[in-house]
DNA sequence: AATCTATTTAACCGATAAGATAATTAACCT
DNA sequence: AGGTTAATTATCTTATCGGTTAAATAGATT
C-alpha cells in the first residue's frame, strides 16, 4: 500500500531514536558519526534511521568530502500540526463551541 | 523495550485507518459496527486497531447491552502537539528565514 | 599504493504489525 | 431453548521494523 505523506511522517516520528536525531537537528547540522554519538546502537543502525527520515522528507543531506551532513527539514511537520490541530478543543477542554467545529473536523482527512 | 508515551501515540496515529477512526469519533461516540462501516476490512481487524487506539489511551470504552460504543479522548494528542511545536519555527520561518534574510544582506553590505 | 576515516550496503535475525478466516463470548429477542 | 446481533479471541500468513555483523564504497592522508 502506498502510504500517504501523513502516515509516512508520523512513523517516522513514533521512533524515540529518530525523535532525539532530530531534537539534536534542531541545533544544527550534523555528520552521521556525530548523531550516532549518543546512542547505544550500532552505525548501520543510525544509517537506517536517517533514511527513514530522509524518505520522510524530515532531514535532507549534502556531501562534504566523506561527510554527508544531515540537516532538519521540518515541513512535514506542519501537516501533523496541522491535523492535530483539529482535536485541541477536545483536549483544551472548552467544549463550548463544539457545533462550530464539528463541520471543520468533518472537512478533514477522508483516506 | 518499553515505549513512551509519544512513541505509542504515534504510532498509534501513523496508519490512516485508525486516523479515520479517530476523525469519526470527534463527530461523537460510535459502535464498533459503525465505526467499522466505510472501511474495506474485516470486523476483527477494526477491532485490533481499536484496541491499539486504546491502548494509546486515544479512545475510551463503555458497555452498553451487546454494543461496546467507543468514545474519542483526544488527551494524549497534547503531547504530540506540544513535542512538535518546538519545531514551528522551523517551518514557520518567519523569525528564521528574517535572520538568513538579514545575514545575506549583512554580508552584501560589506562587499 | 596503502591506509585511515566516514558512511552505506548486504545478509541475516527476532519481534511486531496488519490483515484474513474461523470459532467464541455476550447480550438481546422471540 | 434457539436464534440473531455485536464484538472479541485464536490462529495463521505475510511483511515490515529495528537491530546486528561483515563487507563494500568513497574520499583524505601519508
Amino acid at each position: 500500500m502506498t502510504q500517504d505523506h501523513l502516515s509516512v511522517t508520523l512513523s517516522a516520528l513514533a521512533d524515540p531514536t529518530r525523535r532525539a536525531i532530530l531534537t539534536r537537528l534542531s541545533a544544527g547540522e550534523a555528520s552521521v558519526n556525530e548523531l550516532a554519538e549518543p546512542f547505544a546502537m550500532t552505525l548501520p543502525a543510525i544509517s537506517k534511521h536517517l533514511k527513514v527520515l530522509e524518505r520522510a522528507g524530515l532531514i535532507s543531506r549534502s556531501r562534504t568530502a566523506q561527510w554527508r551532513p544531515c540537516r532538519l527539514e521540518a515541513a512535514p511537520m506542519r501537516g501533523v500540526a496541522d491535523w492535530i490541530e483539529n482535536y485541541r478543543r477536545f483536549w483544551d477542554g472548552s467544549l463550548d463551541h463544539l457545533d462550530d467545529y464539528l463541520s471543520e473536523i468533518q472537512k478533514g482527512e477522508k483516506s
